[in-house]
DNA sequence: TTCCCGAGAT
DNA sequence: ATCTCCGGAA
């Protein structure tokens, strides 16, 4: 039965896999790892130009490690969570100067890395190393939990129950296990989507539990109520970053930094505003200068 | 609104 | 276990 289920989903990956340019042995380790990152809560179609880009300046751990702060920034764009592009560069001066420039191979050396959790970690050990290892993603949870159990996967938290089934489902196969991992996650992202998934041409929906049951439970709310965009943190400290983003790329080239009245600017609630700024400025993000004008890191 | 190949702090 | 980190798109 999983036999057949892995069977499908292999020679589904073969024909259906999406082209994405860290695939299929073009890249190195290094370049996987960059994409792990940069696909942590992010769409793959936008992650696409921004690797390329940043490949093509930093091809490995020692150059990105030897980059400025505001450069990293700059080039992180707008894909969103900025902290990540700063942890990537930690990453990279670890890999850099513990591990000269060889990126590790085992799941708990890459766990110990700086922005690398759980998911990371496995991936990458899965991916671009081919190690045996479950890997335990959103789509992967979503995807085990349909076709294995027919129920849905809550949000949150993989469960134990979610840990112990990635595990168990697990080919014991050490090449196999790496395209089911892939062939999984790339399900559940093409076909097996969360709020409407496309069973009439799923090559598994045959040995479905989930629709053989009648997709119970599809379309319910499965995370928490999220905090609304407008008006947060999250989009005022995004609204500060891309003002010293652009800054830095116009021709207005700033040896001193954004001035505090142009800063005061780009949002009415000065008190939150300030709080951002502050929490940006914890987060090494932005530098403050003595005269209150913001800059990005040297 | 929800989701997107999550991580780190509390 | 829960919260906060961006931004784009369905």
């Amino acid at each position: 039965m999983r036999e057949t289920v892995r069977r499908r989903l292999a020679a589904w990956w073969e024909v259906n896999a999406r082209d994405l340019p860290w695939r299929f042995g073009r890249t190195t380790p290094w370049g996987v790892l960059v994409s792990e990152v940069m696909s942590q809560q992010t769409q793959m179609s936008r992650v696409v130009p921004y690797w390329t880009e940043w490949m093509r300046t930093w091809p490995d751990a020692a150059a990105l490690a030897a980059a400025s702060a505001a450069e990293v920034i700059t080039a992180w764009g707008r894909l969103g969570y900025p902290r990540r592009a700063l942890r990537l560069q930690e990453c990279a001066r670890a890999v850099a100067q513990r591990y000269d420039d060889e990126l590790p191979d085992d799941y708990e050396t890459l766990l110990s890395l700086p922005g690398v959790g759980d998911y990371t970690a496995s991936a990458v050990s899965s991916f671009a190393f081919g190690r045996r290892v479950p890997v335990i993603d959103t789509n992967i949870r979503r995807v085990l939990s349909r076709v294995l159990l027919g129920v849905e996967s809550r949000g949150g938290a993989a469960t134990r129950t979610e840990r112990d089934l990635a595990a168990d489902a697990l080919p014991s196969d050490v090449a196999e296990s790496v395209v089911w991992n892939q062939s999984v996650m790339e399900l559940g992202a093409v076909v097996c989507t969360a709020k409407k998934p496309s069973c009439e041409i799923c090559p598994i929906a045959g040995l479905c539990a989930f629709l053989a049951a009648g997709r119970p439970g599809l379309g319910e709310r499965r995370t928490r109520p999220r905090q609304r965009f407008q008006g947060t943190d999250r989009q005022v400290r995004g609204i500060v970053l891309d003002a010293l983003r652009r800054r830095r790329t116009g021709s207005d080239a700033s040896a001193s930094g954004l001035p505090r009245d142009e800063v005061e600017a780009l949002w009415k609630d000065h008190a939150q505003l300030d709080a951002c700024i502050a929490s940006l400025d914890d987060d090494g993000l932005i530098d403050i200068l003595p005269d209150g004008s913001l800059t990005l890191p040297r």
